[in-house]
DNA sequence: CCCAACCCTTAAACTACATTAAGGGTATTT
DNA sequence: AAATACCCTTAATGTAGTTTAAGGGTTGGG
């Protein structure tokens, strides 16, 4: 809980009212390594922040491969915001990857506290445009780049989760399968 | 100036002492076809909202090949949110393919009215949450469907810009060159 | 009205990456 | 401690998409 309001005041401090309103209304958890958060058919409940852990977000293509859209570590929030917000079943899944801690706000809870604590929508327009603009690099990245250099782009951008990741899952995020992965280190290695 | 409160309408309707606010720090501007809003070494002065026409938003990589990251037709948002937040220059260029007229907001003049019409946080954080689940798909999609399909899905997701927009410019949405998109319109249309 | 710039298509040769298969290593679970 | 599931690599073969080149059609600016 003290990880999320840290999280808040690094864009607005909240205020003691504001704290009050925010406490009732988030769920600390425990996560298990696999455990899945948000599965395919299901509606996306809730926003997710991770205090401590990883996660991944992916989709599965018609063969059954899967296809990493994103990460949440430390620190991060992650949500199908589509289906949150819709409340349509979501074609997403999300996994732990580590165990991990995470906190939880329902759908009814956060439009409460849009309402009630106005700084919010700031707070969440910020935090959805820094979003935005990582994953705008990264459609024209996968666009005008090999996978040789979305890899060490991705080894410069998420340093942190190198060494956490099977490179099974960078693979997968980069959208190539892990031969090529191999392929292209192995490559790498040799200069 | 009409078609943007009509569009601020469709989320929350301002009172009229915030259009009178709004009013003398928005600016419109014909725009030829063509002519660049954006390029890459420049700072993103404006949010610019399109009342009339059409726009691309690309890339250029090593060799000089565009690559679109999106388009922008009557009633959409464009921006390259990080230049305009960071103030550092953009790698991104901005260019009208049609004739247009825009509205645009200079990053003080936004910045002043999230301050004093707090709507306008909530306003453009659903904004730019639809922004962002459009992108997810996009990179969903990138990496999970071969060239026919997402040509399919532009089509279904796009009715109205398919036939507007010369093959080239949707080849270069859809990642792949103009030869290949010829191919593929070829082989369906033999089915 | 003409010239230049752009646009669409076809086809042959090429390349980045996928697929399949297989072997050995290392964690997790039982 | 064994068994199982997971992970990394190598290599041969296959394919989606690129490159280069070329011809003809359309548009738009002077």
């Amino acid at each position: 809980m003290e990880r999320l309001l840290t999280h808040f005041q690094r864009y607005i401090p909240l205020i003691e009212d504001e704290k009050r309103l925010l406490e009732p209304r988030v769920r600390a958890r425990k996560i298990k390594r696999r455990q899945m958060i948000l599965q395919e058919g299901f509606v996306c409940k809730h926003y997710t922040f991770v205090v401590e852990g990883c996660f991944k977000m992916y989709g599965v293509d018609d063969k059954g491969y899967e296809h990493n859209i994103q990460f949440a570590a430390e620190g991060d929030w992650i949500a199908d915001i589509g289906s949150f917000h819709s409340q349509k079943p979501s074609r997403l899944f999300i996994e732990a990857i580590e165990p991990s801690e995470i906190i939880q706000i329902e759908q009814q809870d956060l439009y409460f506290l849009y309402i009630n604590i106005p700084k919010l929508d700031r707070i969440f327009k910020v935090i959805i445009e820094n979003k935005f603009v990582e994953l705008q690099n990264r459609v024209l990245q996968a666009f005008s780049s090999t996978a040789e250099q979305r890899y060490l782009s991705f080894l410069e951008q998420y340093p942190h989760l190198t060494n956490r990741l099977p490179n099974t899952q960078i693979a997968s995020y980069l959208g190539i399968t892990p031969e090529f992965l191999s392929k292209i280190r192995k490559n790498l290695s040799r200069k």
